[in-house]
DNA sequence: GAAATGATTGATCAATTGTTCAGCTGTTAA
DNA sequence: TTAACAGCTGAACAATTGATCAATCATTTC
């Protein structure tokens, strides 16, 4: 049995994409950098829930941004993170 | 970007391992078959909190169940979710 | 049958969560 | 300097969640 610091880890890992929101802003930025804007516009949702998520994915080092004048730039920082989108994927296509 | 149905699906795969306790349940069965009394003693969990999670594994297809008398076994139902645990892991391993 | 055991269930409660709203910061252009 | 724009933030709210408790079911043993 793992020790309780990686059970917490793993735990913390699964919650960022429990959420539909979220998990479509990752599923976004693993195909093109994205601004806020851009992705509230693409999901339907404000730019100001963009924004909290944005920093919670930021948080947890899923994404990074970068600045340009008034744009904030995201992108994925984690290659692992669409690894097991695509295991998920391939999980609920056989279930 | 997937279709609706899918998001969803994916967000409700996470949301099964997000949790600690049932996470840890998900660990303990990748390793061997165990009754509910043998994973309450296990994870220092009432019997009840344990019944109601395997109702849920249950519901989402993660686990299956074999009853021998009163006792009732629990094993993984589905080889990807140790898939997922196993590049989760190597993620955090790499943080 | 009654008691004991393993497991399940429903109700309840505190804690957590995601969104909204309003106001705010920082940057650009007039 | 003002207005407009892109984004951030904290408070507040409803909704969801996971554990606990008590009661119950199902099976075995006495």
């Amino acid at each position: 049995m793992p020790d309780e610091e990686t059970i917490q880890a793993l735990a913390e890992t699964f919650d960022v994409l429990r959420d539909p929101t979220r998990l479509r802003i990752v599923v976004a930025l693993s195909r093109q950098e994205m601004c806020v804007l851009d992705i509230a516009e693409l999901l339907h949702v404000s730019e100001s829930a963009v924004s909290h998520q944005m920093r919670l994915l930021k948080t947890l080092r899923l994404v990074k941004h970068r600045k340009n004048g008034k744009m904030v730039y995201y992108s994925l920082d984690d290659e692992h993170i669409e690894d097991l989108i695509r295991v998920a994927t391939r999980h609920i296509s056989e279930r």
